[in-house]
DNA sequence: GCTTTCATAGAAATCGTTAACTATGACGTC
DNA sequence: GACGTCATAGTTAACGATTTCTATGAAAGC
């Protein structure tokens, strides 16, 4: 007779097997439906299922089928409102092709990114997302380009998601948008209205693959217009409402004379406005101001924010697209999305005397 | 002699054993140091390690060794911005407890619910983290106790995060937050400023335990002041940003009289300040306005929205702290997590004369 | 009527790791 | 010098499924 399934551990085939008067192969046959069974044995086998309430074990399952079927998703914070949205894009993709999905953040902790990475090599997912941009210093791209070559032995695959490509021969899935493109855009609008001193907020970390491309664009657009740019550069951001709000208060407190303000997120730039309306300007009439990233919070600042939308659901879509598929995609392993500007009510003509005394 | 690791496919302990020219089990005690060995034999075991890349086979290693140390996360949406924050909780606590995070989002598909559940009885999750209020239909509480009941029967645990329990003798660990509480409060505030026609702006789901709750709080608010409520309740509202717009649009194209409204949630409330910037009332002068939730978009709506505190990340942490540890917590599994008033600037006193007929 | 084919089912090997037994010297003790 | 102890390492049997490979009876072909 075979093992009672004590209560506490699961049922197995085995016991399946004994309940319904088959072996344990014909059990695995019933289930996967993969080989020809009798009607009769087939229905018995089933009710035994049934009854037993049998789950098959996904470990010992995985362990001799090969892969896993996972997906991991390594961000830095899981509420940054982007890096949600590529989460929802990644699961969705991963979802839709049978994957799993696995979540964790590092929050910025370079070291827990690399335990992490060695975590997933150990459960065998099939591609690590890494999301968001990098500082894009020496050793951080060895490290990362190590981490590629690590994944790739083990039969995964590194994906960057929203940051450029490590090196041209490095085994790796890039998915990145258009920071310098979308940059170029706007400015260029601000550039249209009539503005000729624009702010740019975000500077100061160098090196980060994001803001550098932003502020690339942003450059490029006074090139391409052919004024100089003055250097509007405020201390080191980190990227949060907050700073946004110190930065603009700095900003204010010299004699700048800029009438517009590109903040390098829609989040620094709700921290804009509100150090602005303390001020007492007006947006768009005193001041213009445009953000990056078009998140859901753009619709809800006053005045609505004109700023540069990312699909950033798309983003996470892809990135898992062409990752798990990259023998039918093997061209697309670095793709560029594209971004635009949407052109709200925070930006406007600059006011008539470009010169304003009375700034403070 | 061993097999020769072929590319692709990665080395295992025995690769390790042979090219170390020890027996598999001293490569697995040295890994996992369980075991006394000799720092000769570890030497060479670990430089054969690091020679081979071997990355230990999580799936054989949960095969052999019992459970597999992962926490499901199971999610309508992952771009809700409440459901982002206890997202980011349940992450953190289940990496503090050495466990990894699996998260799926179910779009609001009922069966697809289900899948996820039996998935995750396949993956053996230890917990299964169900995200958000339900609507309390009976169907929908029996299936749930079905899906607790499985759980249990394999080992792992139902973990309702932000909503009642189903039942007394359900086993499921339920952290809930105090809807009623935070709504009652909420509501005495704008009675203590004076109002006593308050509009509530999301009913029309008929037994959703959040709005549910809320709407309680509502009502006992003004049964405690002794203030009849006139039957405010607009139609169906599906808590975006849109139909809070919509349902404050009707509100004002009626002769209702309310002085202040109670949007359900705080993104409902960002709708109405847009419904009511348009029609050209002044928040809080002419209407108040109290949100719900707290998130960072609370802050940067014009005027700063008085709302309701809800620490989601906090839900989260306790939901998953409560579910793995059920030993040492037996008698913690129901847990209901305070909430508070938050005042900011949408509300004020009512307006001097009540019956206001510039309204539309 | 005897072999061939087919449909169905079971036995046994396998996946990669761990853990419960064994085994073997070296050492100390009486 | 025989014996128990200790430190170290190897053998072997799990874990729970899948997947060859093998076996059996029935139908079919000559």
């Amino acid at each position: 007779m075979a093992r009672q399934p004590t209560s506490g551990d699961r049922p197995t085939v085995k016991d399946v097997a004994a309940a319904s008067g088959v072996s344990a192969t014909t059990v695995s046959r019933v289930l996967a439906g993969n080989y020809p069974v009798s009607a009769a044995t087939r229905a018995r086998v089933l009710k035994a299922v049934r009854e037993l309430d049998y789950v098959i074990n996904a470990q010992a399952r995985a362990l001799v089928g090969g892969g896993t079927k996972t997906v991991a998703f390594i961000v830095h914070d899981l509420v940054g409102p982007s890096f949600a949205y590529v989460g929802q894009g990644v699961e969705q993709q991963a979802t839709a092709e049978g994957r799993l999905c696995l979540v964790c953040a590092t929050h910025g902790d370079p070291e827990r990114e690399l335990e992490l990475v060695e975590l997933m090599r150990e459960q065998q997912a099939e591609a690590v997302v890494l999301v968001g941009g990098r500082v894009n210093s020496r050793s951080y791209v060895e490290r990362a380009m190590q981490i590629a070559h690590a994944l790739d032995k083990s039969g995964s695959r590194l994906v960057l998601c929203g940051s450029p490509p490590l090196g041209p021969d490095v085994p790796a899935t890039v998915v990145e948008y258009d920071n310098e493109g979308g940059a170029y855009a706007v400015t260029s609008y601000l550039i249209s209205l009539g503005h000729r001193d624009i702010a740019f907020l975000g500077a100061g970390e160098p090196g980060h693959t994001t803001i550098d491309g932003r502020l690339r664009g942003f450059e490029r657009a006074h090139e391409a217009h052919q004024l100089p740019m003055t250097p509007h550069r405020t201390r080191a951001i980190t990227f949060d409402r907050e700073s946004g709000y110190q930065a603009t208060r700095d900003l204010l407190s010299g004699d700048r004379t800029f009438t517009a303000i590109f903040a390098a997120t829609d989040v620094v730039a709700s921290g804009v406005l509100v150090a602005l309306r303390e001020a007492g300007l007006r947006v768009p009439e005193d001041v213009s101001v445009v953000g990056y990233d078009d998140i859901p919070l753009a619709r809800d600042l006053t005045p609505e924010l004109t700023t540069v939308h990312v699909d950033y659901e798309e983003l996470g879509r892809t990135a898992v697209r062409y990752a798990l598929n990259r023998d039918r995609h093997a061209m697309s392993q670095h793709t560029v999305i594209g971004t635009h500007v949407i052109i709200r009510d925070s930006a406007g003509p600059p006011p008539r005397r470009s010169g304003r005394a009375d700034l403070r």
